[in-house]
DNA sequence: CTCATCTCAGCAAGACTGAGATGT
DNA sequence: CACATCTCAGTCTTGCTGAGATGA
């Protein structure tokens, strides 16, 4: 096994915990230059793409789906409905609840922003070949679940 | 290729940024808690083993080695000092720099940090076997060292 | 009464920036 | 002069907590 991590010496180099922590960074930055101008984020990407994916929802329910906190779901939705791309109304069943939709505006946003991810997954993965990116993806999702708990800690 | 990944849809479920940052989420709580109540962080410990394995060095140098901002170095290293785990002490040869070791109190504390590590890693990758770990450390680090530049942004 | 939902205010850690002082 | 080093002050983002108001 060859390894050559320039400057960064055995123990720290090859410390699971480690490299997923500077890969989250990478990650983070592709993703972050990817969507850069176009006014969205991460989470804005996640609760578009889950509304798309999984229909309409309550907030706590796209809470769940996305693991982002009910706190912060305030603002990106705040957001999202701000520009057009979710409408909020209340939901005549339970009227603690807001119904959240995905708007026509939203999907084309969606489309744009899906397209722009491609191109950082490819730039962050550029490095590793079809079946080894398969491979990554599937090791990641069985570590996450196999810790379902650890989720969101402190929401039920 | 099977997938269950409760309650978050396909393409979110699927994105490798995510799962990386999803997975980064799990590392990062599972070292916190190894490393609760030793008073140290990551960055405590990251700076204490490349001492260890890379010998004593200026905290320029220490900040290269472990991707660490120069600023937060110092804070760290502070921190350290303070706990009486390193010596920092002018160098002679270039006055600019402060000459960091690692003393007796910081080996043993080390050693401390790196056991609780262990158990933290076991934890995390707990679903994956042996073979499995060695194949994820090896693709983060392939991924890792595909991006050389954009490992410190601003910093040369 | 208990529980869920939505909202707001605020914290803490981490990564990073800019600028100044000092020295090569 | 340009450049490196150390330090300080402060910013921004993300994940999270606590508590209040409303309603099932």
């Amino acid at each position: 096994m060859k390894i050559a991590h320039e400057n960064v010496p055995g123990r720290l180099r090859s410390l699971p915990t480690r490299l997923i922590n500077q890969t989250a960074l990478l990650a983070a930055r592709a993703t972050e230059q990817a969507l850069a101008d176009t006014g969205s984020r991460r989470y804005h990407y996640a609760v578009l793409t889950t509304l798309r994916e999984a229909g309409a929802a309550s907030q706590a329910e796209l809470g769940r789906r996305t693991r982002i906190d009910r706190s912060d779901m305030v603002a990106v939705l705040n957001d999202l409905v701000a520009r057009g791309f979710a409408a909020r109304d209340a939901d005549p069943q339970d009227r603690r609840r807001n119904i959240v939709t995905l708007t026509e505006a939203g999907s084309a946003h969606l489309d744009d922003l899906d397209r722009r991810l491609d191109r950082a997954q490819d730039e962050l993965l550029a490095a590793l070949s079809a079946v080894e990116r398969r491979t990554l993806v599937d090791l990641l999702t069985r570590i996450l679940d196999a810790h379902p708990e650890s989720a969101a800690p402190g929401r039920t």
